[in-house]
DNA sequence: ACCTGAACACCGTTCAAGT
DNA sequence: ACCTGAACACCGTTCAAGT
């Protein structure tokens, strides 16, 4: 009775999470299908019944990512409603904290493979930026930064987060350098 | 006559060569070992002499792009000895260049597989950081910029450029944006 | 609709053998 | 010192067949 199939329609799902479990500690390289069907004692076909191939799985994945990191930084962001700087440094250290503990698979999320090609990528990816973009808004207008541009402050603050992870990813600088970075790049953002 | 083994130790660099022409039109994904040695016309166990494996290989583009990142970043600022952000822009010019003709190299430069293990990939990245943070010496001594700590007014900028090559390599922005985008960096962090 | 299992082409790696 | 070619284990992908 504990024999029959494993999965009833979950399977998808299942995959996902050893996914994500596997680029926590290693590379996407180390990442099979073959290896995650084996891990969800299915055969090594069954996968093909939810992923087309294999970057159709890493395209759920990174996909999977950006809602996660949409969520975390949008709820980090929204805990300091009326303080620009902490709401900036919130929503920072949110960031910073996903890149630490999951920079394979940030990298994937922002390698020009992920979003590249699949719709589904780029659309959770323009989420992202547009509630990263939703944590400056009234304070742009407001003309509290020192930037002249405000899309241009917008991106050049991701920027800031993208190449700090970048930084922190290769071993470069600590976390701890990271956010020193980050509060840095704020102090020079605000007027 | 000809028809000798073609390479006389010369292959590694061939291999080098061609690696970087992949690179170039294609993902670190398509670089394989046995096309590699398929296109120099020798035997698929041939690079054995040169790489001891893969990694070996990647480990080499790697060093060799950051050699080559090196340079033309520090041309580029050279050529503007007095001019402090004239020669920060040519800088950053010369490393947007780099991001957009070489995205999957400057990735696998910056991907923790690259700079992670690899003690002469570390090497290379810590000349090309020196030779970077050069560019500021001089007038962050004479306290030309905004920021408090001079290293984190380096490392800031790196991030920036590392930030916004990212955002390119992901076709988030264009190229011209990203310029635009260094332009900005730059006037926030001048005094 | 979902999964199995054989089949195929490709790859990285090893290694004895050649020059 | 450098390269060849067979061998091995692993992988992604396809597909007919089962339930």
């Amino acid at each position: 009775m504990t024999q029959q199939p494993f999965h009833h329609g979950n399977l998808r799902a299942v995959l996902l999470d050893q996914a994500e479990r596997t680029l926590r500690q290693g590379s996407v390289d180390d990442l099979s299908l073959r290896e995650l069907a084996r891990q969800a004692g299915v055969s090594h076909g069954a996968p093909r019944s939810h992923f087309i191939d294999r970057q159709a799985l890493l395209d759920a994945v990174a996909e999977r990512g950006f809602e996660r990191l949409t969520e975390e930084v949008g709820r980090a962001g929204a805990a300091h409603p009326t303080d620009l700087a902490e709401r900036l440094r919130a929503a920072a250290t949110a960031y910073v904290r996903f890149a630490v503990t999951d920079a394979a698979l940030l990298e994937l999320m922002f390698s020009a493979k992920g979003t590249g090609s699949a719709p589904g990528v780029q659309a959770a990816a323009g989420r992202f930026f547009s509630t990263f973009g939703a944590l400056f808004d009234a304070d742009l207008r407001a003309g509290r930064f020192r930037g002249t541009d405000p899309e241009r402050t917008r991106l050049l603050f991701v920027a800031v987060l993208q190449g700090v992870a970048a930084l922190i990813a290769s071993h470069r600088v600590s976390a701890e350098q990271g956010a020193g970075l980050v509060d840095e790049a704020i102090e020079l953002m605000l007027a």
